[in-house]
DNA sequence: TCCACTTGATTCAGATAGTAAATAAAGAAA
DNA sequence: TTTCTTTATTTACTATCTGAATCAAGTGGA
């Protein structure tokens, strides 16, 4: 059962989630506006902003111009107070962001990892925040909550079922991680901390469904769908990156033939250059796009080919999830208009019914600590999805421990 | 905002479906095992039972045995008392039933359509449900509401915003309707008319995240994602039969190519027959199949191929949405195991890492009647989803006007 | 400058419906 | 019988909503 149960705190929580979401979608409102906005009487939104205000969420930010009357106090996110973390596991390595409630960046680290192995994993991350937070001047225990981006799949209490990247199968990390740290901890797949990210202050801020895909060593989605993060049955959806775009196709790492993957993702590239290229011995995307640039063919076509795929791959995703917009992100972003020119063309001319022509496609612009700040998205998205009532039924992250 | 006010009612009516799902979901239930399964506090079932007893929607069914104290008292769906109207709108025809809230059906009745003219489907609706009361001696403004099920897209306020087969664009149907019936009345989709029923009484009864196929004049899906039906952005999600399985393939009605529904709906098999057979002639998939039957090769083949297709756009579909179980329905059901063994093998072989190996696909006893009865579902759902707060957020139909 | 008017925010009375704990109901067990 | 156990209801208390009245703080015309 998927809904939430009325008792004596669930009222208040569910307005105060509506008053905090409605400020985080439209700025600074006034509490008249509120009101308007939620639909709850003036006398409510005084109530339920002075608790937020003293729990330091909400600050009076400013007056607005009046319009004849007394002036509007306009309320706004606090953003100088509470504080969360957010890292991103890959493989050897671990990025680290501290950030505000709007996950504006703060602090940034990052370690090397000798291994995947999960302890050390818990270990490095107590180290690496203790630092960041010695270095800013801030209390480790004064931080809201730590969000962990990993990639792999979550089952819904804080364990990956699985990583082939990490090497792990049924690791409980979000109870590693919360023992090293004592603090609540948000794990999660990375590209789901990507589109929690989205979804509180990126594109997909004022959107109920809408879908981010990420291009890199592997292609990865995330779907917010119901304005909730999806995650299938069993945490394992979204896997977009394995769906078949080619019967018999070339062999995927997963085992399987024929996947988008084994076509689009970057090591893919690669590899489709040099087998199609006498001679050639590219080892990056890089190397390919500047053999694009300088009016290499095959580079060229390779490029075009993938953008393709990935296109009617996308095509058949709209058709199926008629989504408000879509944003592709991951390191691939830096493949370019050679890329992506293609994508969008394949993708208007292979949705069905219009819904691929006014679709919005962003290509975000990536930086390096963008997974890490998906990641501090899981923490503040705690935040303004305040769990509501006791047992957390509709909570919005995974589990915390 | 797809969050709920909390205000006087939000409550008990959050409570009130709780209750209600509980038992619609794990059948006859003393309140104190209702206490245990919601969480909520004994006195607080006892109210909301009083109040659903009162409104003749639960009975105090039977009692159970002791297990060494007071023996409880069950409490089940009232199926006697409420009545609920479901129609089924096709080209030239228009299918009802009534049934209980159990979706059993009570009457039957069809009628003939000499065009599609919405005003006329208004009409015809009201003189169909008004005879099948009169036979059954039931008062047609004693029915609890009145479902309606089209093939045609559906905006969220009780629009049709296109129905090619019924030749409709902005048609508000929802509201001749209720002009019409001077009675509730939600109208859906006809695929997700059946994953209604399917979601409240059928195979998705306890699932939250499940994915309906219908095989027939076309192929069309509906979703439970989240524990409820997904619509889409706008409307148009769930076109499974429009996704690309070739690219530059057999041309589809659409006007796209190789859409699957160009390759495995009923006159996509017929056509693809008489197209590889030379001198074949077959104008039913009745005729196809009794073909296989005597051992045609090619009919065997067009079927298979057929099946293998649907499977692995299943494939993509289970590895996007990681659902907990597929229902296939739709006439296309008399296709047989010719078709759906070579779907299930396909779907094992193809979809992502495992979760497509123990994935259930329940093939659905087809009868006439379903389509209505879906329809019927549309209104019973109303009641199990009782809207929370005035405002109605989260209501699970479309708009009743 | 003053005062009526407007708009925004708060306070207070009344209502709804929850929890916890005590009590009642009804059979089992000794 | 009496006591125990389990189920259901009643009672006292509490949280928090709405609606209406009131307070706050500006605008703008005379």
């Amino acid at each position: 059962m998927p809904t939430l149960k009325g008792d004596q705190g669930t009222v208040r929580a569910l307005n105060r989630r509506l008053i905090l979401n409605g400020i985080r979608e439209h700025g600074p409102l006034a509490r008249a506006q509120l009101a308007e906005l939620t639909g709850l009487s003036p006398a409510a939104v005084t109530g339920v902003t002075a608790e937020l205000i003293a729990g330091r969420f909400l600050i009076e930010h400013a007056v607005g111009v009046s319009s004849g009357g007394r002036p509007p106090i306009l309320l706004d996110l606090d953003a100088v107070t509470h504080r969360v973390a957010g890292l991103k596991l890959s493989e050897g390595r671990l990025e680290a962001v501290i950030t505000d409630m709007r996950t504006s960046v703060i602090a940034r680290g990052s370690a090397r990892l000798s291994s995947s192995d999960p302890e050390q994993v818990a270990s490095v991350t107590a180290s690496l925040l203790a630092a960041m937070c010695a270095e800013k001047g801030l209390e480790l225990e004064g931080l809201l909550g730590v969000g962990f981006g990993l990639p792999g799949v979550m089952d819904g209490a804080g364990a990956c079922l699985r990583s082939p990247i990490l090497g792990w199968r049924d690791v409980h990390i979000s109870r590693l991680l919360s023992a090293a740290l004592n603090l609540p901890v948000w794990v999660d797949n990375d590209v789901n901390a990507l589109v929690a990210a989205e979804s509180l202050f990126g594109r997909g801020r004022r959107a109920d469904n809408f879908v981010v895909v990420t291009i890199g060593r592997g292609i990865g989605a995330g779907f917010v769908l119901g304005g909730r993060v999806y995650r299938g049955a069993h945490g394992g959806a979204a896997e977009f990156g394995h769906t078949t775009v080619e019967r018999d196709g070339r062999a995927c790492e997963c085992g399987k033939r024929g996947c988008l993957e084994a076509y689009a993702s970057e090591p893919s590239l690669v590899r489709q250059y040099n087998e199609t290229k006498p001679g050639a011995r590219v080892r990056s995307v890089k190397a390919l796009c500047a053999a694009a640039e300088r009016g290499d063919e095959q580079a060229v076509k390779v490029l075009a080919d993938a953008g393709e795929r990935t296109g009617v791959a996308l095509a058949n995703l709209v058709t199926l999830l008629d989504p408000e917009l879509i944003v592709l992100g991951g390191e691939g972003v830096r493949l370019g208009e050679r890329f992506f020119t293609p994508l969008r063309r394949a993708l208007r001319e292979t949705a069905f019914s219009g819904a691929g022509q006014n679709l919005p496609v962003y290509v975000d612009a990536w930086t390096d600590e963008q997974w890490a700040r998906g990641a501090a998205s899981l923490a503040v998205q705690h935040t303004f999805d305040f769990e509501t009532g006791a047992s957390g039924i509709e909570a919005g992250g995974l589990a915390m421990t």
